[in-house]
DNA sequence: CGTTTAATTGACCAGTATCAACAGGAGTGG
DNA sequence: CCACTCCTGTTGATACTGGTCAATTAAACG
């Protein structure tokens, strides 16, 4: 047994394997949950403790049960870049390298599932339906990565923030509020930006009425077509 | 015959279907390049053309066989940020969605490989093989989509020039000297910066040694470990 | 309460963008 | 062969977005 938590208690099941709002095709995916699923295991990580770090052995990947986690790369001097914000549903981990290319960080109390990788090669060799799934995931997070790069490389500060609001409140999905498990320092390293100028951003928006800010982590966003405007969408 | 120019003649047979300078593990993958080339039709793409756009229907994907393409995204004000520059053997087009999430143009006369959609999908259904190789490549894009987020995020101009000039060292494979396909506007484009600052940087690596530059196209790195610590790695 | 940490705000600065001029080739036509 | 134009790239002057440094406020926790 190498993972450092016991197995699942029957009731407490793993999250059904399945991407979270998804409105694309689902050609042939039914059926074969309970397959990976018999090879999960429930993990608790403490807020702030790293599930795994770059560079360590990517034996398995994972599935967000609750809670929250980023994935992060560091330069040399400590700069610091992060890929995704995980929140519950999202799948994170898989790697074509046998390291793990960026580290893994719970933002707050977080249980995950975690898959071995050479049982789930294993599946996927024996059901191609396990691999269209696999590939599904790949490409879903592909297509993430390529809408960053072109908001870190082209958007302003203003377009990144209200880009931000409205990926996060698409992903939380709870009417016009939104609660951000994130820190601003996150926010900022998710963005491509400082701190203040998150802040600042954050401050502008709300003195112009696009936003109200009931607490830090509250964003609550009347009407999200000004936020639309301003992301500046491709 | 959906395509717009003649199937490859009978020498001419597409690339073999495996990824370029690839030192990852390679699982079960021998005897079935036979396969995906018999569903494969090569396409002559002239400079500045494009192959497809973004929004239209990916009903294929592609292989590059000879020349340079390049994938781009644009803003509603006409900001561009290319995803990718493609080079001899590499994969692209390759979609979740029904559309093509970027657009596709030729830097220089070109031909590729157009591979079905829904050819392939019905092979991988049929192969896990097949699928395995899909999830391979699509894997290795995300890796360097995550790179680019890194350097988009976190890295100065001059940090993103030395990356830039490693990757196409490598890439292109061919001792010290690289030849740039694209122009210096692709270039800023592709770093999140403006032709001014690329033309500028170039220029003082130039001055200092790091590099010589015969013509503006071609590059000479005298010590790439220079430009390994200029370009900051994690 | 006092202490600590996160977030906000302000003053100033730097890196990169913007605007503009200029240089070097590649065609083109006289 | 030589202007002439066009296009790409380089260089310079200046502006501005966002970063840095610092102080203040607010929130969390014992």
């Amino acid at each position: 047994m190498p993972t450092h938590m016991p197995k699942a208690i029957s009731p407490a099941q793993p999250a059904p394997l399945r991407s979270g709002a998804d409105t694309a095709p689902d050609p042939g995916r039914a059926g074969n949950d309970d397959l990976l699923n018999a090879v999960g295991t429930v993990i608790s990580v403490p807020q702030a403790r790293e599930l795994y770090c770059e560079g360590s052995s990517a034996d398995a990947w994972f599935q967000v049960r609750s809670g929250a986690l980023r994935t992060c790369k560091l330069l040399l001097d400590g700069r610091r870049q992060i890929d995704a914000f995980l929140l519950p549903n999202d799948f994170f981990g898989f790697e074509r390298l046998p390291e793990h290319g960026s580290s893994a960080e719970a933002i707050m109390p977080t249980t995950v599932v975690r898959y071995s990788r050479a049982r789930t090669e294993k599946l996927a060799d024996e059901d191609s339906r396990i691999g269209r799934q696999l590939l599904d995931i790949t490409l879903k997070q592909l297509n993430a990565a390529q809408d960053r790069i072109l908001l870190l490389g082209r958007k302003t500060a203003e377009e990144k923030l209200a880009t931000f609001l409205l990926e996060m409140l698409v992903r939380s999905s709870g009417g016009d509020a939104v609660d951000l498990p994130m820190s601003r320092i996150d926010i900022a390293d998710y963005l491509g930006l400082t701190i203040e100028t998150v802040s600042r951003t954050l401050s502008a928006f709300r003195r112009e009425g696009i936003i109200r800010l009931p607490t830090p982590q509250t964003v609550v966003v009347p009407d999200r077509f000004v936020l639309e405007r301003l992301a500046g969408a491709s």
